[in-house]
DNA sequence: GTGCCGCATTGATCCACGTCAATGATTGCA
DNA sequence: TGCAATCATTGACGTGGATCAATGCGGCAC
């Protein structure tokens, strides 16, 4: 478990590489809250306005809720990662913790104001917020267009690329999530992501390793079933 | 057709609102390239990068392209919006007008550079790519989680807020994209679209006012057919 | 006005994925 | 090491929206 100044500490130095200003890290120690959650516990935040969560252990999703219990899951989030919890808005939203987590959590207006004078706090917020829009836009087409098995290859590959350790020609894959927040994520269901998994697994694509590890055995075959499109039409 | 002057002043106060530097106006001047297209006509951009794009003036649709010809539209822009184009990344991205319109496009890399001593600016640029941001994790539950009744209806709620006027309960919304545009939005065909106008306005929630322009009759019904949940569950 | 073209609508059929149901495997705990 | 609970897999069947195919209609040019 993470003390809070060393939270606090690897926080700033996330948004201020370059160092901070002794006074705006401790306004902002002073504005933010850290939080400690379990396995599948929703982090606890004020809806009210827009939070900025610094995940400084551990991995949650990024939850959306729609009518009669339908769930979209916006986006993972890993170690070291920066995420903005929206407010409330046509759908309400939660962060929920995949393994044990220990979040730094506050207001994303609050940051802004202190600091406002730094423009390359701004910058590095900027940054990471252009990272996540394009993640996110990138799984708009995943969402809109694609077919179950390019779903299911599209995350494996972009799990891959974040999370993956090379082995040779094979990547090892970790899946911290459940079955579950897969399909939640992909906006398909459980069956759906097993059976393509199966699939995958029987032409020799991949192979599993217990529910939440894969090895992709051919990254070449992955790729091209994912549906991707690089070169304009 | 707006004076490339004109329309870099507009960016200007676009980006800051409070009055910029004349120094710096003139080098993103430099930077920057002023460019007219028609309708339908993809906007030539550096893929090389991300690109920052002002509408001066008209309306644009940002698309992303998966194989086989497959297309999703990401984002509705209007004018004085500004928008990121991403660099190529697993997929291809264009920018396409919607109506003739004006823009000014330069490299976002280029503009933090320029911008990088003012954190007025970065901060501007920052909300607004949070607002983009938050309008894509909404899109997102739309494409994964709803129905196309539930789409439609989504959609024309958000059209309404974004370029809706009032009269009286009811609220006219203009509808500057085809069928198709919609459909590519929606993730799902025109034929489904043109379905649930059709039983829309059967229902009276809404008239049809020639192919461009609805009027929504019924605001509580269509918001209570679209699916939203505001509160946690 | 009027005629033409392209977009939109409507209808019939099909199929990918959802749903429902049962079985099987993994993991945590005693 | 074995048990139980949970999660994942597999199979049978149904359905919402895609696809294919006409037909209708709005908007622009003349």
């Amino acid at each position: 478990m993470l003390a809070k100044s060393n939270i606090n500490e690897r926080f700033a130095a996330r948004i201020a590489p370059d160092g901070m200003d002794a006074a705006l890290r401790m306004q902002l120690a002073a504005a933010s809250r850290r939080i400690a959650v379990e396995r599948e516990e929703p982090v606890r935040l004020d809806e009210s306005c827009d939070q900025l969560v610094y995940i400084a252990q551990g991995a949650t999703k990024l939850v959306a809720y729609a009518s009669q219990g339908r769930e979209q899951i916006v986006a993972f989030h890993f170690s070291d990662d920066l995420v903005c919890v929206p407010a409330r808005a046509t759908h309400a939203y939660s962060l929920v913790a995949l393994t044990p987590a220990t979040l730094l959590a506050m207001s994303l207006d609050k940051v802004l104001e202190l600091a406002a004078g730094d423009a390359e706090i701004m910058r590095n917020l900027l940054v990471t917020t252009n990272v996540s829009l394009a993640r996110c836009r990138e799984k708009s087409i995943t969402l809109g267009r694609k077919t179950a098995p390019e779903r299911v290859a599209s995350f494996l590959v972009t799990m891959a690329d974040r999370a993956g350790t090379r082995e040779g020609t094979s990547v090892l894959v970790p899946l911290p999530m459940s079955r579950r927040d897969i399909a939640d994520s992909l906006g398909i269901t459980i069956e759906t992501v097993s059976r393509q998994i199966t699939r995958l697994r029987d032409t020799n694509v991949i192979e599993t390793i217990g529910r939440s590890q894969i090895r992709i055995l051919d990254p070449g075959r992955l790729w091209a079933g994912a549906g991707f499109l690089t070169e304009a039409k």
